[in-house]
DNA sequence: GGCCAGGACACCA
DNA sequence: TGGTGTCATGGC
């Protein structure tokens, strides 16, 4: 932890005041995750699976949660919804069912790269590595690292749009780099993947609420 | 009808 | 390293 931890944490605290427990918390028990098994969770990122999630973080790329909601309702509709009925599934099909959530074109392919990749790590039963995500065409540091804390449990903190903007908002931190804004998080806080989804939850829904009063 | 959303990448200077 | 264009839908 470094100096201006306090300062964090007070406002993770302020925030989890304001708006109660967002379930980002809710990580794969380690025995679980070990397993192969990925329970049905009330995490404030909704999803029955693992892969649900990684899918998610793919699709809500620049995108509305309410369209890749849509998105992956069509998927699960259709029965699509798992690695293998992905990897069979043509392009064409794929870009039908993922439309909703924009970019559909980019997406199906990418969707296919990174699927490939989730399945040898399955294979290989272990969990990737934020290098071996990054090499994947379509998947920055931000879904990343999503996958990482949401999917795997693993404490990577998340820097997305909200979280500069909350930054900036409350002075605590500015910089043009996703790994600077990483770094100071993780470093200001306890290494708890549960603490660090929960924070990147309640600063997603600060961030809502923010926009709606402007 | 315009703006924006839980980004990433290619290309250029 | 930094700036810009592109990808695209749906809600407000």
């Amino acid at each position: 932890m470094d100096r201006g931890s306090n300062r964090v944490l007070a406002l993770y605290r302020k925030l989890e005041t304001q708006y109660g427990p967002q379930y980002g918390n809710k990580v794969w028990p380690r025995k679980q995750r070990r397993a192969g098994i990925t329970p049905a969770s009330p995490c404030w990122w909704p999803a029955e699976t693992q892969y649900e999630i990684v899918v998610g973080a793919l699709l809500t790329q620049n995108t509305s949660w309410n369209n890749v909601e849509k998105a992956i309702a069509n998927l699960k509709a259709a029965g699509k919804l798992s690695p293998e009925a992905i990897l069979k599934t043509r392009n064409t099909k794929l870009e039908t069912l993922i439309r909703p959530s924009g970019f559909y074109r980019q997406k199906a392919e990418r969707l296919k790269l990174l699927t490939k990749a989730y399945s040898r790590v399955l294979r290989e039963k272990r969990i990737p590595t934020r290098e071996e995500l990054l090499a994947v065409k379509g998947v920055g540091k931000e879904t990343a690292d999503s996958i990482l804390l949401y999917a795997y449990g693993l404490p990577h903190f998340v820097i997305d749009a909200y979280t500069r903007r909350f930054c900036s908002h409350h002075r605590l931190f500015l910089s043009k780099e996703y790994d600077d804004y990483k770094r100071f998080f993780e470093r200001s806080l306890p290494r708890d993947a549960g603490l660090y989804g929960e924070y990147h939850a309640l600063i997603v829904r600060w961030g809502k609420k923010a926009k709606m009063n402007l």
